[in-house]
DNA sequence: TTGCGGATTAGACTCATTCTAACTGTCTTG
DNA sequence: CAAGACAGTTAGAATGAGTCTAATCCGCAA
């Protein structure tokens, strides 16, 4: 079920860890790959117990030790929803994100330049903003392939 | 520093509250009279803290119950940031919100309608949205006045 | 006056996340 | 090779926001 990671992507988190300074390593390869493997926006027990099945050692800890050092490195992104557990999302490009009321399955939505840009320009003057967030909850029709 | 409401804010208090088939109790009035007199988005043990000097008695269990039912019957939002504590905000009409790196402080944005429809519009079909939350996180010069 | 039901209360509990301290493995330098 | 340094990992304890529970309170209706 869970690939190796491909030569590209290994190479994109040697990349971006080695540019702050660290290493990869079994643990961080093992994490990275089930977050790519399935982009359903995971919590850490989600991740946890599916990097378990390929490195069954594996600690908690150190699982939230990875995704703070890939969000940190900016490999990959968190995801917020109320006070709900944390999830995962490898998409880097700019998206929103829609949560299904009735599923709670998240959903990846592209957000057109021209719409995160009039967002920013709501911004009073003073105010920088580096992280905008958008999130949609609602109710999705079907479609039970997550939208990537 | 804590006033009491104006017929006008007891009267709305009264309605939202009737609607959903509930009282306005002496505790609720506390919780409510905090959330006006000051909007710079409470957590719920700001808002104990400050009610507890009008209300000696009430209790923390208390106000996350008056909180959850103004949040309820639409008398007011909370506002998530993170996983940091919930925050409560008396403002109905739509808007963002902007939490300030440097000091923790949440202010509100206004969000022209326009603005608002062009972000509704990136939702594919069958996406029906209820409610949707903007947040930006950067720095804000100075201004210490919280923006409502 | 009795009883009902919503509201309030204190404190126990949950559970995601963070912290701590010990351990591992690798790299360096002597 | 030995010794130290050091990042990374680990299990389990600690934290803390939020929720649950069971007892009590209070206004009102029978």
């Amino acid at each position: 079920m869970i690939q190796n990671l491909t030569e590209h992507d290994r190479e994109h988190l040697q990349e971006a860890l080695g540019k702050s300074g660290q290493k990869v390593t079994p643990q961080r390869e093992a994490v990275f790959t089930v977050l790519l493997a399935e982009r359903d926006h995971p919590t850490v027990d989600e991740v946890f117990h599916r990097a378990r099945e390929v490195m069954p050692g594996l600690s908690l800890a150190t699982v939230y030790n990875c995704l703070e050092t890939f969000v940190g490195c900016g490999l990959v992104r968190q995801v917020n929803h109320e006070r709900e557990s944390t999830r995962y999302c490898p998409n880097l490009a700019p998206h929103a994100h829609f949560r299904d009321k009735a599923t709670g399955r998240v959903h990846d939505i592209e957000l057109p330049a021209d719409v995160l840009k009039s967002l920013r320009s709501i911004l009073p003057p003073g105010f920088d903003s580096e992280v905008i967030e958008i999130s949609f909850h609602g109710r999705a029709q079907a479609k039970d392939s997550p939208a990537n």
